[in-house]
DNA sequence: CGTCTAGTTGAGTTGGTTCAAGTTCCGTGG
DNA sequence: CCACGGAACTTGAACCAACTCAACTAGACG
């Protein structure tokens, strides 16, 4: 099967950039590995047809906010942040890409990418140009139903990012990205219950919308109530049913007046009777 | 809890349910409309192909949230909100679709609908279910072509009311949410300065992540400005530059220290418009 | 006509923001 | 190599805005 990719992309110069730029003519691989990051089996016609990579050094942005719709990026690895700048130069972070995530789907219906794409360390990506895209779409429904399915998550994605924001507790928030996170950790076959953060607690504030102090403090609480053990980035869940009892309670206005109040000073967990009787004073 | 369906649906007369229920087997309408829906010119194959029709009451479900994934909703008329109901019983609002919009498309990357979807008012959709969906979208690349978009706006949408709940201030947050009906509302062609919301203030209060009595106060404060002439749900915006100005502050903590506070009393908007226009600097 | 829901308004409380000061860690350059 | 500068992170304290409870009005609906 004979694909014509946009002619001269895979033959881009090797050339090097600095510490925060783009290396954009890394070696081309082959869309098979495009197939595996969807989580689709590989097909033959995939190991002869090429796709460019792009490597992305920490802190550089894949693409810019605003910046013309080209193509559609699968994460190879590494990790990403989606952001927007407000007018008043406040940066949103309203996403967060690993490995087998696709970025820039948003820019379809606009043709400007409504959000900016950040790595939050060195990573690189698949990409996959707009046009050319359509024909190999129709040429392997596999890659089609692929696209479709990682494009579908990305949607759920979005939403399950708003919904941890909807928690008036700063901790429910906190508990509820770990735990988020945890189920990805868990969907790439990685521990659920051990891992790295990439985001900074200044990132990870604006994604959760709360003050970065907020997240220190939220942190603390959990670590105090003997959920998760955490070390600057370094978080150990140590407690999952807790940690996902602690996720519940979105706001106390509900239908049922008496419902347990995670967040009042009877219903927090507290691991000795000391701090209880220090609470009380 | 609501009023259940009829036990025999089937039974009644095609074009009556009684108040909250669904009318599934209305007249099948024809795929241009979806095209036209979408946006897309219409084509000459559509005017022959028809497309199932379902009726929703003000009040009843579209699918409920764990249905499992069969089709793809187009919005023809009446608006819908989708929402996810959390263990603790709480329903957060999620989402909100009018005309045009595309309803269902998170259900396809798990096969049960993360979101569930209820009509805000007597509304009616057209049905593309997924199997012979693909088939149609090669026949069709406008349609294909349409698909994406619309899917991709979806994604957008979905970051947007992200992008609102960031906001610290209530205030600012009801007028992100009234900017962005405005602008929803220019882009169907339809007033964006006078429109009437769909939402009770509990859905719109569950959407921005407020109580509602902040949604109510926060009404109240942009009348106050200047901003909008609010009654019940009707919405007028009398001061769009104002409003906008309002929307900016997401949160103090920023790179420039000196920045107005529009919650303040010093930038309170006079009723003078020119003087609106730049009272920011 | 009574009940229920939607919406508004008031008052007290609290938790998150904000400002401030401190520590740790990392990369850079002397 | 160490010193320096900056960024990331933590912790403390004060304030204030949003939550919460509560009481009330206005409509809708049977």
């Amino acid at each position: 099967m004979n694909t014509s990719l946009p002619t001269g992309i895979s033959q881009l110069p090797e050339w090097f950039v600095h510490r925060g730029g783009i290396v954009p003519g890394a070696q081309p691989h082959w869309m098979s590995e495009a197939l595996t990051l969807l989580g689709v089996a590989a097909e033959a016609w995939a190991d002869a047809c090429a796709v460019r990579v792009m490597r992305v050094r920490s802190g550089a942005s894949l693409y810019p906010e605003g910046a013309t719709t080209q193509s559609l990026y699968i994460v190879r690895h590494g990790a990403f942040k989606c952001l927007k700048t407000a007018e008043d130069g406040y940066e949103h972070v309203l996403g967060y890409a690993e490995s087998g995530d696709v970025l820039g789907f948003e820019g379809l219906a606009c043709d400007r990418q409504p959000l900016g794409v950040v790595a939050l360390e060195d990573s690189s990506v698949l990409v996959l140009p707009f046009d050319g895209l359509d024909a190999l779409r129709r040429q392997s429904p596999a890659l089609d139903r692929a696209l479709q399915r990682a494009l579908s998550s990305q949607l759920t994605c979005a939403q399950e990012i708003a919904g941890m924001m909807a928690a008036v507790a700063s901790e429910v928030r906190l508990a509820r990205f770990l735990l988020w996170m945890s189920l990805r950790m868990a969907a790439r076959g990685q521990s659920p219950r051990h891992f790295v953060l990439r985001m900074s607690r200044r990132d990870l504030a604006s994604l959760l919308a709360v003050a970065h102090e907020t997240v220190s403090r939220g942190f603390g609480l959990l670590a105090e109530w003997g959920y998760v053990k955490v070390d600057k980035r370094d978080v150990e869940i140590l407690d999952m049913p807790g940690l996902r009892a602690c996720t519940c309670s979105t706001r106390r206005d509900m239908n049922d007046p008496h419902h347990p109040r995670p967040t009042s000073a009877v219903t927090r967990p507290r691991k000795n009777a000391q701090q209880a009787e220090e609470a009380l004073s």
